[in-house]
DNA sequence: CTACTTGATCGATACTTGTCAATATCGAAA
DNA sequence: TTTCGATATTGACAAGTATCGATCAAGTAG
């Protein structure tokens, strides 16, 4: 369990896919430009094209973006439930605006005993 | 340009805080418990101490969680605007809704000519 | 004070990843 | 077919990082 490198959470994929300068780099132009070239990236981006092609494959095999070919250009564009499954785990982390702190705090000896985990 | 490692995108480094197995389920653990001592993520995420301090403080660096120390234990629990701020992310991601697609690759001469990209 | 407990830090190691140069593949056009 | 342009893949390398054991620092309890 230790050595799990191999992360098969959706929601880490998710993350990880844009938790890079350059995916989200790719990713924002896609935002704003609803289909690119992949061609375009390499300047957008400043990087070689083959990190490009690198990038554009952990985009897509994380479901982010989706290519389409016509004629010697593959165009990209956004996955349209990419926004939707990232504000889904968005979603997962409201908490503070749900359960007053405050309260669980008041019914705990929080300074000698320690509140059981589960 | 090329060796810009540093980081500086504050969103990337929110999405590379929780881009993580054992940080995305510390988080996870704060999303359902509000307050959750230190001591307590060794068991939940099946990682040692050191691990644990490590990731919480690439958290606390991010600004996704905020530390408070109560007798011997230190309490953590989620920023308040964590889910607010991937939520923006999510929201600068949104196009498919508001730019027909169809329409801009209709009035592209799409089989033989490439768009510009500005 | 000492002894104990919690959490942070250090050092080392193994794994992962971002990047590029070189090459291969694929489609279009001649 | 050959040639050319656009992508993908491969191989290698450097940098980053997740993890652990050992240790340190800070606080509590005797």
């Amino acid at each position: 369990m230790r050595d799990m490198k191999k992360t098969t959470d959706p929601e880490v994929r998710l993350l990880q896919a844009l938790a890079d300068p350059t995916r989200l780099a790719i990713v924002r132009e896609l935002a704003s430009n609803a289909e690119v070239c992949a061609c375009d990236f390499t300047t957008c981006c400043d990087v070689g094209q083959p990190t490009v092609s690198h990038h554009l494959k952990v985009l897509r095999e994380a479901g982010v973006v989706a290519s389409e070919r016509r004629g010697s250009w593959i165009f990209y564009r956004l996955a349209p439930d990419v926004a939707q499954r990232l504000d889904g785990i968005a979603r997962g982390l409201v908490t503070g605006g749900l359960i007053p702190v405050g309260e669980l705090t008041r019914r705990r000896p929080a300074q000698t005993a320690k509140p059981a985990s589960a």
